[in-house]
DNA sequence: GTTAGCACTCTCAAGAATAGAGTGCTAAAA
DNA sequence: TTTTAGCACTCTATTCTTGAGAGTGCTAAC
């Protein structure tokens, strides 16, 4: 999509365009000269330079120093993605990779979460991530209970997406094995079925778990239930490539890559990252420190939800340096939630 | 234990020791006079050179250039992790540490793990690795199967040390709900309390299968049986503390952190590494080249089994720089198998 | 066997010189 | 009015040199 009525006239922005193109491909300074040869735009390097000085002023380029060429700023880049850039088709060579890559998986969650975030680093050449589904949206559709010791049980729990958590509740000491296992029954009984919040809800509430228990409310199935469905909601991190960033150009000193590595470790900003602010099933692209995280300015984002079943999302997405190739790793991460999603789709 | 009868003379040896540790706190070649001046062992700088010399020419030390001091060789660090070091107690505030690490974490097999990994990290500023037992030597407490769709349940194994591996499992498609709790009940009757190991060649073999589950055979049985325990004996990899490499004077170029990274990504090769020839419950040093995996020349690792139940054992370890206190990394490794090793028996 | 003394080697940091890339500006051309 | 050629100017990156400093190896004296 092409603006002709805005701040910029139709040259601005087709050398922009090319700018960041050119950059994109080099990772070095682009120059007046650069683009009259390899760009056909029908000026001269004089009248390009005007251009670029323009633009500068506006905001979009910048100059590492008087005599270098021009890099694009993080609104130059901001500007390209939401105006510029054309839609990329993946090949259908890439679009069989993709499908290839979970065909190999087995039906099990986890690994299906795995296997993503391989498939996307390995795609983009970048950092794949992938973060599970808020359970707490999940629907529950059976729990078991299996006793460890006298003191501890094994929950697990079998979502409709086919997710699994297993949790290690405390029970009361005197529960026999006939009685978990009425307990285990009447849970199922009464909860299969509902959303993992809700039940939450009902678990921490004396006058709802009457209400969904009536007569069989008991002592041992309010502890069970409280504690069975106390768990933390939390989303699992699944991240792939990192490596992948020390063959970036820009990245060529110890001391930016550090900082990068830093915030990896730390799963939790990542699961912060990623779902801030997350619309569902659109793609974003967050462009340098518009992702607002200490450590990462010099990375992009491009993130999209997928949706698991029912109005229960998660998101995946590709980080990279802020000069990333745009259209590709926009299509990218679009197949791969579409593709996701249909998995999950068929699987029910 | 410090060798008299051997190929060094005790002063050579003092003077390796010396240099090793001296290079350790340093990370820069020891000058003769910076021996002097450090260690008081009665010696001028002349006489120091000449020992260094000797102790070149075996081995022990080299040169970076001509005019630098010395550092030590592979074999000098071999010398002096096997004959030189002295153990060194952890004090009563890191044994607490690691105490804490583990009091704050629940009864969840995977959290333990991933929690020692973060107290090895933290504890050593070098990156903390644990390996998972291999499955297939645990005892088998209680499987439980939970339909999934007409073709498929999640088999749950419990094991007897509190691991818990979740399998989706393709079943014939006629079996009913009834049918599939009656096999859930046959198996925990004759397989629970067997190592997976020994339950494995069971399923694989007609003539044990028969003899196993006697007039209770049936073909859904020997379906089920097969394709819940032909499960890849995989080994999980914890690991923490990677970006902890970056503040290590001898990774300051990108060049040599990236083949290091690159590795830490490949899980079964951090497994493998780990895990070979690795006898039970000996602490092992490998210094530098000696682990034998391409990118990671420059780093030792210190490792340990730890028992989780019975004959069977996992590994911890921490990869370091090869310029890494070993006295106090191999104290810190020990404590930790040690205790996590407790930790596990007193849960039984 | 040990040590002082000294020549020698090599690294590292700072400075100087040079080439090259690219801009901004000005004045002429379209 | 817009575009372009030309040119001075600026800044970087590379190379070379130089000098200081660190540390050794060797020799001769203790």
């Amino acid at each position: 999509m092409r603006l002709t009525h805005s701040v910029l006239d139709s040259r601005k922005y087709a050398v922009l365009e090319a700018i960041v193109n050119c950059y994109n491909r080099t990772a070095e300074p682009v120059s007046s000269q650069k683009i009259v040869r390899d760009y056909d735009m029908g000026l001269s390097a004089a009248t390009l330079r005007n251009t670029m000085a323009d633009l500068e002023e506006l905001g979009y380029l910048t100059h590492p120093h008087t005599s270098a060429g021009r890099v694009p700023t993080e609104q130059g880049y901001r500007v390209y993605v939401d105006s510029l850039m054309t839609d990329q088709k993946l090949s259908r060579k890439e679009r069989q990779f993709i499908r290839d890559g979970y065909a190999a998986s087995s039906h099990d969650f986890e690994e299906i979460m795995d296997q993503t975030s391989k498939i996307l680093s390995a795609i983009s050449h970048h950092i794949g991530v992938v973060l599970s589904p808020e359970l707490h949206e999940s629907l529950l559709r059976r729990l078991e209970l299996i006793s460890i010791d006298s003191e501890h049980i094994l929950a697990v729990l079998l979502m409709a997406s086919g997710a699994v958590k297993n949790q290690v509740v405390s029970i009361p000491k005197d529960l026999s094995d006939e009685e978990l296992y009425r307990i285990n029954r009447i849970l199922n009984e009464k909860l299969a079925g509902l959303p993992l919040k809700q039940i939450r809800q009902i678990s921490q509430d004396p006058v709802k778990l009457r209400a969904v228990f009536d007569q069989h409310l008991s002592d041992p199935i309010a502890t069970v239930t409280r504690n069975t469905f106390a768990l933390a909601q939390e989303t699992h991190v699944y991240i792939d490539g990192t490596s992948n960033f020390f063959s970036q150009p820009e990245f060529g000193e110890v001391q930016k890559i550090e900082s990068l590595f830093r915030v990896l470790e730390q799963k939790e900003q990542i699961a912060d990252l990623l779902s801030s602010q997350q619309e569902p099933l659109g793609i974003q692209v967050l462009i340098g420190s518009e992702n607002g995280c200490e450590g990462m300015e010099m990375c992009s984002i491009v993130r999209s939800s997928y949706r698991v079943q029912g109005n229960q999302f998660g998101t995946i997405g590709v980080i990279g340096p802020t000069r990333m190739a745009y259209p590709r790793i926009v299509s990218i991460v679009k197949f791969t939630s579409q593709t996701i999603s249909e998995l999950f789709e068929e699987s029910l």
